[in-house]
DNA sequence: ATTTAATATCGCAAATATACGATAAAGGGA
DNA sequence: TCCCTTTATCGTATATTTGCGATATTAAAT
């Protein structure tokens, strides 16, 4: 874009927008899934479930980190990537504050 | 990106991340969140109300329609633009059913 | 010490997204 | 009929995203 509107808007929206931008590919919402799925705390076994390179897959996993919904540790020559519960509950309450909100004052218009 | 990678994933995670994309960018939750806070049905207000150039917000407005998640209709030189309750009910239960389906399998690893 | 396996990062190409001004289109009012 | 208002679309510039192969890095294993 030619700048970057963002600052512009409420912290609220900007948080949501961020959160919603996090999944809005599919490949990261298969992660968080593949990962919540496990029971122990797992890897790269990530890259076999997805129909993607291991580099794209590791461009995907920043971006999870980026947002700080999963939480990545080394171990030993491998990486051991978790969902961060914290980030991830705070996540859940702004999209259920958005649809209260949008809901409440619900005029059913059209 | 080279290539298109969407028909790779399962419909469900394409259908949240579609949903996701279209709330991605502030300016289009701050359009929702205009459009529900109305008692009428109302149009162009919305430029108003944002601190984007005219043409930005109807580019917006048509990444929402595409998402379904609005309706306009032509209504004299104005146009009116209304939640389509529809898509954003299923939007709601898709996410709902994406972090109880996260949830409930969580090991908690980390 | 050398090899191997697992990952992250770099460099690149192509596709999308974001933003704006200018222009077009369409209806209402003078 | 001729303007004015409203909104969509076009053209364009720039930024970001997505994807891959190649390469670097790091630690375990031999």
């Amino acid at each position: 874009m030619a700048q970057n509107k963002k600052a512009a808007f409420s912290n609220k929206e900007n948080e949501l927008a961020s959160f919603a931008n996090a999944i809005s590919h599919p490949a990261r919402v298969a992660i968080l899934k593949a990962i919540a799925k496990r029971e122990t705390c797992i890897c790269g076994e990530i890259v076999e479930v997805l129909p993607l390179a291991q580099s794209t897959v590791s461009q995907h996993l920043k971006e999870l980190l980026k947002a700080e919904l999963i939480t990545g540790t080394i171990d030993g020559p491998k990486s051991c990537y978790c969902i961060n519960w914290k980030t991830f509950d705070r996540f859940e309450k702004t999209f259920n504050e958005f649809f209260t909100n949008t809901n409440s004052n619900n005029p059913k218009c059209c």
